[in-house]
DNA sequence: CTATATTTTTGGAATAATTCTAATTATCAC
DNA sequence: GTGATAATTAGAATTATTCCAAAAATATAG
């Protein structure tokens, strides 16, 4: 049982369901990690988390469980150019930045019309289910 | 020699000079390969149809030669999940449709202002070298 | 021109992320 | 409870990409 969820723990199963997917322990504790620390974790990553409290998961269980929470849609997953997959429980509007020299992702907030805009120049006939919006650069923030 | 450069020849060597990259026989033929069918080939595919004029060409050059044309910035890799990096030699601002049914990419062209729009979502400190907007979803269009 | 340095190409081996497989275990519906 | 379905597991397999070391091509300096 994740501790801070975004979502109501009703919700958590109940989303798995709405996909015909069950709710297990491990997907929980998945799901959980990624809530914990949301520096956009790739799978091996969320697999050594998860190990400190489930310590015989496998791998193949968390690309499932991950898998799982995407495609009922808790949990986004982000590519970047030659990189593992990474994933972020993030689940406001908001486009990715790839700092390419520490490695790290961070979560732009979308303007509530902008994605609107985005999605308004797709010809006829072409329908979306999904819209990424990624930058690659450098962030020479005081942020981190 | 490529045949209809969308860059004048003289500039495709130009802009290889320019990042510090020799043009040579198997980097001009990739580079004609993507403009002759312009159908965002993976570096395998790419392969496949250079080896038709250039029969003893290795993969490993033909990674390394688009990736010396993404560095000059006459190509662009474009990445969706799971898949396969792909090449695209559209100089224009545009954005991507994948075709989950198909898996064929499209090309969505910008309206001049949008990336402009897009950008400036970015806080003060967050420089990007790159953007990338990408759909997922299914093409009902008459357009193949 | 020729010698030397640098870059590129090549084929094969190596790596890394992800998926597959088959057996076991857990859960759901009745 | 029983049978059907779904999820987990460990390890093997696959796939895309990168690395490597040697050979070839090209540029540069004299």
């Amino acid at each position: 049982m994740p501790d801070s969820l975004t979502v109501p723990q009703e919700t958590f199963a109940q989303k798995l369901a709405d996909s015909g997917l069950r709710n297990t322990p491990q997907r929980e504790v998945v799901y959980s990690v990624l809530l914990q620390k949301r520096d956009h974790p790739t799978a091996d990553e969320v697999f050594a988390r998860v190990k400190a409290e489930l310590p015989t998961i496998s791998l193949a269980t968390v690309y499932n469980c991950l898998e799982a929470l995407v495609q009922c849609k808790l949990v986004r997953a982000v590519n970047f150019e030659r990189e593992p997959t990474r994933y972020c429980p993030n689940l406001r509007p908001h486009a990715h930045f790839h700092d390419d020299q520490t490695g790290s992702t961070h979560d732009i907030d979308l303007p509530p019309d902008l994605l609107e805009r985005v999605q308004a120049i797709l010809p006829p006939g072409y329908d979306a289910a999904s819209v990424e919006i990624s930058f690659r650069g450098s962030a020479v923030s005081s942020q981190n």
